[in-house]
DNA sequence: CGCGTGCCTTGACTTTGATCAAACCGCGCG
DNA sequence: CGCGCGGTTTGATCAAAGTCAAGGCACGCG
């Protein structure tokens, strides 16, 4: 079975993107045996580095990916460079729009990044004959769509110390499928710099870095080493998310 | 063929679902005739007083909906009663969550509102055997998707103004699909009120109030009694909505 | 080792938009 | 007609977050 090698910064991790449908439940589950064979034969590995752009302005908007490890975030610029972070994207996501060529966003690494990339094309021809893909895919917008109103919450009503405790959650409740989920306390490395966090949440670097400080007062996280996180009491980060 | 009648405040509208997809182009453009005349059969016309809890926590969730008329608004509440405005829809777009009983929104009719509704079950039966039906979908949520992360921009990046400018371009924009496209002066009647608009923008009433005058003192607008707004340039206002 | 660089934190001050309060305006109604 | 009412505007003050500036800390490199 044949599977070409694409990967940015020369690695050689051997997998076939027969491994994003076993280890997820990403877009391709829908797939048959054979067509998932076709599509290994067009898939490329890649793994990306932080900061480099998947998709949008400058790159293929030709191909679609799986998201096999690492954080990617979809951002949103204005002319005079004003920049906002629409969502952020968590294996085993499905990374690329369908039928629109592109609508004015762009998805890069926040952290080291695999993905499964394969042909536009492709995916768009197997559409036609499987249903059940664009079943997959609906269900993807509509997580994609859920979440992108909870934000908008998050954008317009909450105050920046609320932001930045549901922030944290988010990343708590994405990155780490079971690690966390003893009520107990729960660790991760924060995928996102400063400059991300404060373009997620609307604020300045500045005002995420007092409410972080802020937050550790409370006792409510620790933070080693800027970006390792504990948060001893999940709940508790939750309540400091909403009020 | 029969249809029931089901309207809010009695009134009696002789309209059939048929009409949804004879005068748009809804989701229901992908049914067969055969399909259609099904779906007639269990549609329901329902007018809507301003207001009026269309989906949500109260309200049926067993039914889906399209809008024949009006404007409806999708809010987000959280417990403490701040509340957010995460989409507004329009003639004819498609109303109800597939799949998900329910996502914490409510939609509530902004102005008098004319839906054609019908048995969530039906249509779910429908998408099994149509596979053109979830396409429809699909492009409903990928534009709905993409509308979401315009406003998030908005949200998070923009000024007052440029909130309020923002808004009053939407619905320019989305409520009169023919009128306005001259490149001279348009009109429209605004579908919310200074609360609504307020939430939709993450701003108080009074700023929204501040920032309208301001744009009408800059003469880029002119607001009569109060609801009826004239845009003498679009171009003008899609400058001060970006900065 | 010392130095430069990038990222983060902290502090002083400013600005934007929120809050509080009053007044206004159109409208329906007794 | 006067009155009350909801929605809106306007003004005065306040607070939250932004801006500007300095300093710290970790890391890599000569």
């Amino acid at each position: 079975m044949s599977v070409k090698r694409q990967d940015i910064h020369n690695s050689d991790i051997p997998v076939l993107c027969r491994a994003c449908e076993a280890r997820h439940k990403g877009v391709c589950g829908a797939l048959t045996a054979e067509q998932l064979i076709d599509l290994n034969k067009q898939s490329v590995l890649k793994r990306v580095e932080p900061g480099v752009e998947l998709l949008g302005e400058t790159r293929q908007t030709e191909s679609y990916a799986n998201i096999i490890s690492g954080v990617v975030k979809l951002t949103k610029m204005m002319a005079d460079g004003r920049q906002q972070i629409v969502g952020l994207q968590f294996a085993p996501d499905f990374l690329g729009r369908p039928f629109r060529p592109d609508s004015g966003i762009t998805a890069d690494a926040a952290t080291e990044v695999n993905v499964c990339s394969f042909p536009k094309k492709m995916l768009d021809r197997m559409i036609k004959d499987t249903p059940e893909l664009e079943h997959k895919l609906l269900e993807q917008s509509l997580k994609e769509l859920d979440e992108a109103r909870d934000w908008m919450l998050t954008l317009g009503r909450k105050t920046a110390s609320e932001k930045v405790a549901s922030f944290l959650y988010l990343i708590a409740t994405h990155i780490n499928p079971d690690a966390g989920t003893v009520e107990g306390s729960m660790r991760f490395d924060l995928p996102l710099t400063r400059s991300d966090i404060a373009d997620f949440l609307g604020l300045t670097i500045e005002t995420v870095s007092r409410q972080l400080t802020k937050l550790r007062k409370d006792e409510v996280i620790l933070i080693h080493n800027n970006r390792h996180v504990e948060v001893p009491s999940l709940a508790r980060l939750a309540e400091c998310a909403s009020r």
